[in-house]
DNA sequence: TCGGCATCGCAAAACGCTTTGCGAACGTCG
DNA sequence: CGACGTTCGCAAAGCGTTTTGCGATGCCGA
């Protein structure tokens, strides 16, 4: 493997001049050096050592990605998670960065920040942190440049991009009222999300904005996976009132909940609508296809590392905060409910006569 | 940020003194000097910069993961990569290493080997590499450690992890065979992909060895990704005389083929028959729930890291191929066909799907 | 008392690069 | 003709480690 100074002997000139070419340096090289050193450096095939490099310029061209929870289903294979990724990527390859996955679960800042101090990385993107976890306020002591994504930083000087969480929970819970439906249950993810905690304030606003009443029982927190969310649909559809349309805090959830229902003999969209959050690509492989809050997945791994590496080089703008807007994808998991049975007029919520209030 | 010069005279002692206390090394050295050590090593918090480390040890504890296809639908969002990563993912936490996604997609090795020669990582992990590509040959003409992942690797020195392949294929058309279908079509992947070339000899050595004709328009090739599918499944299903059995290269061909059949008003598993290939999360998502050729995906990762770090590290075993077995996964997908009707045109095209209590 | 042998620790040489300080060569102008 | 820029290039000082060679110290038996 050659190095520097192979090609200075080479070309006849010193390893400052082969430098300064090859780097694009402040001093001025002459035309016929210049042409020497290039010459020569493609002959030896020469590639400069990037530890040594990154050992006097202090910077690496790479970025670290932490994944801020250990629960289950939220790691690379999780569908928003790999989404996210692709976007990551996708700008880090135009940006020329090299991007390196910490997979080791985060347990405390005392332990595990180390590995981010060591100058291995010139920034890190923390995905998901859970509520309560020291990851953010840890790596930021550090000094690393930082960028959180899927959630609030928390942190004054960390910058952050995710989505309006409240503005997607208001599109998808005023689609199910439009068509009329009154028992709107929430399916949740784990609570220590920031986002969950937020898409179930924004679902409590949405229905007493609107008036209609919230049984206790129509929450129903677990995790962001399968199992749990199969369990908890079950929980809500077999309640002595069950809800006529379940809003799943995120795709995965949904199909779960589609799931329940087909294994109680519901039809959806005709007995149960259901709504999701992410359009991952799944939500099209289901049957009917879910109707879902579409987020700009990719946009936002990528807005994250462009924010990111405008920390790292200097030239950082004022903006901390990235909500990107989502959207509704009306498909064919929602429909009106069925005519109500005896009873109430949709319009009259007073008459609805449970004792639960929130 | 402290260096080992700061811990040496805090502690009193030379910088080899810290040195061969913080890395265990050959030299003994008095309890005494080894307390003070750990004592001011703590106390400033000191990390050791890796950068310098590696430029003098020539390790770096990263490895990298390149893809080998540039191909839509073979990067990280796809269900098998992201499996497949994730066992790599769990290997490395083991072992202490960090992986390095080296996102930009392979043209040549004169151009793209550059980034893998330059001492970031200690070797290189090559996903899927299409036939015909210089990934592989040009990688190893670096000399960097490689092991490839689902995909013979073609170079003599290079391990491999994949599974058979071939077995895989016979155990879903023989499951076919064995319901009585006898007019089988194989849905493709593209044929830049060796497993694809190789589960079509299988396809074609199982339908021959069982004596059963197969018609050149029931091998369809196309890519490996949901678009393609529906593309091919509807050419396949609007033959005069259609498949009653689709057996897809992948699974996510095998929903597309689901997605197609329904667009035709025809019935899963009733009217028609379809056999997956991988076992992805999706598969159970739908309903009915995929039948499928199930690969240990997270094992293949894992497998691939810990080989890649055995020659990394030195002890690397004579085994240079590692095939594991695939398994078959029936569920509601596959049935016996129809028996045989007179010819007749589509006319009864009423679907009507109704929910199966399971 | 003294060589011999562990035991411990230090100085210094890499590793391959970037970057600063400085000097040589070569004009150009007063 | 001498002073002064300008243009080029080199030597050398790091960057923060690991690791080797060697010297100092103390303890043992002879």
């Amino acid at each position: 493997m050659s190095t520097i100074h192979d090609v200075a002997r080479q070309s006849g000139v010193s390893i400052t001049t082969v430098s300064m070419v090859l780097n694009k340096g402040n001093r001025p090289v002459s035309a016929e050096s210049r042409r020497r050193v290039l010459e020569a450096a493609r002959a030896l095939n020469y590639t400069p050592n990037a530890n040594a490099r990154a050992l006097v310029s202090r910077r690496t061209q790479a970025i670290g990605v932490v994944f801020g929870t250990n629960l289950t289903g939220l790691t690379i294979t999780n569908p928003y998670v790999s989404a996210v990724l692709q976007g990551v990527l996708d700008a880090a390859t135009e940006l020329e960065y090299v991007v390196s996955l910490y997979s080791t679960p985060w347990r405390d800042a005392e332990r595990d920040a180390a590995a981010f101090r060591n100058g291995r990385v010139d920034g890190v993107l923390i995905f998901a942190p859970v509520l309560g976890s020291d990851l953010v306020p840890g790596l930021a002591g550090l000094g690393v440049p930082l960028v959180v994504v899927s959630a609030p930083s928390g942190e004054p000087g960390v910058p952050w991009v995710d989505i309006d969480n409240r503005r997607g929970v208001r599109l998808a819970v005023e689609h199910l009222l439009a068509l009329g439906h009154t028992r709107i249950a929430h399916l949740m993810g784990n609570i220590d999300q920031a986002n969950v905690i937020e898409r179930d304030d924004a679902f409590r606003a949405a229905l007493s904005g609107a008036g209609v009443a919230l049984p206790a029982a129509y929450r129903v927190d677990g995790e962001y996976n399968h199992e749990s969310g199969m369990k908890n649909a079950h929980c809500l559809l077999s309640l002595p009132e069950p809800p006529t349309a379940i809003f799943a805090g995120n795709d995965v959830l949904a199909l779960a909940a589609l799931d329940a229902a087909r294994e109680r003999g519901l039809r959806v969209p005709e007995d149960l609508s259901v709504v999701g959050f992410d359009d991952i690509p799944a939500a099209t492989l289901v049957n009917p296809q879910l109707t879902t809050v579409r987020q700009p997945l990719t946009e936002i791994g990528a807005r994250a590392m462009r924010r990111l590496v405008e920390t790292i080089e200097g030239r950082a703008p004022e903006q901390m905060v990235y909500v990107l807007e989502p959207e509704l994808v009306v498909r064919g998991t929602t429909a009106a409910p069925r005519p109500e049975t005896p009873r109430t007029s949709p319009s009259d919520s007073r008459s609805d006569k449970r004792s639960q209030p929130s």
